[in-house]
DNA sequence: CGCATTTGACCGGCGC
DNA sequence: GCGCCGGTCAAATGCG
């Protein structure tokens, strides 16, 4: 299992406060000291969380959104805002609180920065010609623990707030999870690196959990319809299975499998149905989020409120820090996480 | 026919 | 070194 470095659970409301403070008297000390400088912290902070979250930020995406849940999600965006902030200068957990929680894992070793500079090009490869996508083939090779992901836990309705068109190539019974997990690639772009796994929380059947991984190498598809046949199984529930049995879900079918498939989003589907705000988690606590025993391992936490924010989050704010952001870094870990809309 | 999913096999990382 | 496990591959199959 991957093992992250750095964990810390933030308290949203005195982001800004503690920010302005440790700002004002001098530039933010914290593990990755090197990595920011003396950059001007929040400014580059605001950027990245709207650099890697810009679903957050857009508010007219969501215009048919009832007004309860649209002012959910600007509060979220304001807590996020203080949520983000924090884990840079106070490295002790406080207690959770507040509507939202975030928990920041940081997984890299010693070989984060190459991997890091790695992706970079990657990237810069790619802006030249997709067609040497080929070549970040390899790249996944590296360590597992090496690689950075992000995780999201959505509801049903959550699952269909990406953007992207996935193709399911797999699917495995997970150790210690009594639902399997559905492996995608995306297939918006031949050659695309972009993984993502879906797996049904044990503890709650209503909450799926997306764990993105790799880069897009392609623009955000505009709509979800890029690849003919993506959609044909729009609105098809598989009677069998339980957690596909919601109604105007688009689902996968099932041939019998020994386990139950998570549904399989069609791209189109996702324009006609409710966008939820998904409530992104940090991986750890995802797969400890039910032992062995089935217990929730966050009490206190209510699944529904806290986000949690991962490696590509502060890689991006390392790379800012080393001014290493580039435009044709805008496929990178930035755009390709569920409510992203070109 | 061209796309999709399904599913068993295979591979590699990792812990012991 | 071995076995477990997660992730991927690829052939089979289904659907529009």
């Amino acid at each position: 299992m991957a093992e992250w470095g750095l964990h810390a659970i933030i308290r949203p409301k005195e982001l800004y406060e503690e920010a302005n403070h440790h700002h004002q008297h001098q530039h933010l000390r914290h593990d990755h000291e090197d990595c920011f400088g003396s950059i001007d912290i929040k400014k580059e902070y605001d950027q990245a969380l709207l650099f890697c979250f810009p679903h957050l930020f857009d508010h007219n995406q969501h215009h048919d959104l009832d007004v309860a849940t649209t002012s959910t999600m600007e509060t979220v965006v304001t807590d996020e805002l203080d949520q983000l902030y924090k884990p840079f200068y106070n490295p002790v957990p406080p207690p959770p609180a507040d509507n939202v929680q975030i928990i920041h894992h940081h997984n890299y070793h010693d070989s984060d920065q190459e991997i890091q500079q790695d992706q970079v090009q990657d990237v810069k490869n790619f802006s030249g010609s997709a067609s040497n996508t080929s070549q970040l083939a390899p790249k996944l090779k590296k360590r597992k623990n090496q690689q950075k992901r992000v995780v999201v836990q959505v509801t049903a309705a959550g699952l269909s707030s990406d953007p992207w068109a996935w193709r399911k190539y797999g699917q495995k019974p997970i150790k210690g999870s009594i639902y399997p997990r559905s492996y995608y690639r995306c297939s918006s772009s031949k050659g695309c690196m972009a993984r993502r796994q879906v797996e049904q929380s044990c503890t709650d059947s209503s909450i799926y959990i997306l764990t993105y991984t790799g880069d897009h190498n392609h623009p955000q598809p505009t709509r979800r319809n890029s690849l003919a046949g993506i959609n044909r199984n729009r609105f098809k529930a598989t009677p069998k299975s339980p957690i596909n049995s919601d109604a105007g879900k688009t689902v996968t079918k099932s041939k019998g499998s020994p386990f139950h498939s998570p549904p399989t989003i069609s791209a189109s589907s996702i324009e006609d149905e409710v966008i939820q705000q998904p409530n992104i988690k940090e991986e750890t606590m995802l797969q400890n989020n039910c032992d062995s025993q089935g217990h929730t391992m966050m009490p206190g936490i209510n699944d529904e409120d806290y986000m949690v924010f991962s490696d590509d989050f502060f890689e991006g704010l390392e790379d800012l820090g080393g001014y290493k952001m580039e435009s044709s870094s805008c496929y990178s870990s930035s755009n390709q996480y569920p409510h992203v809309f070109c």
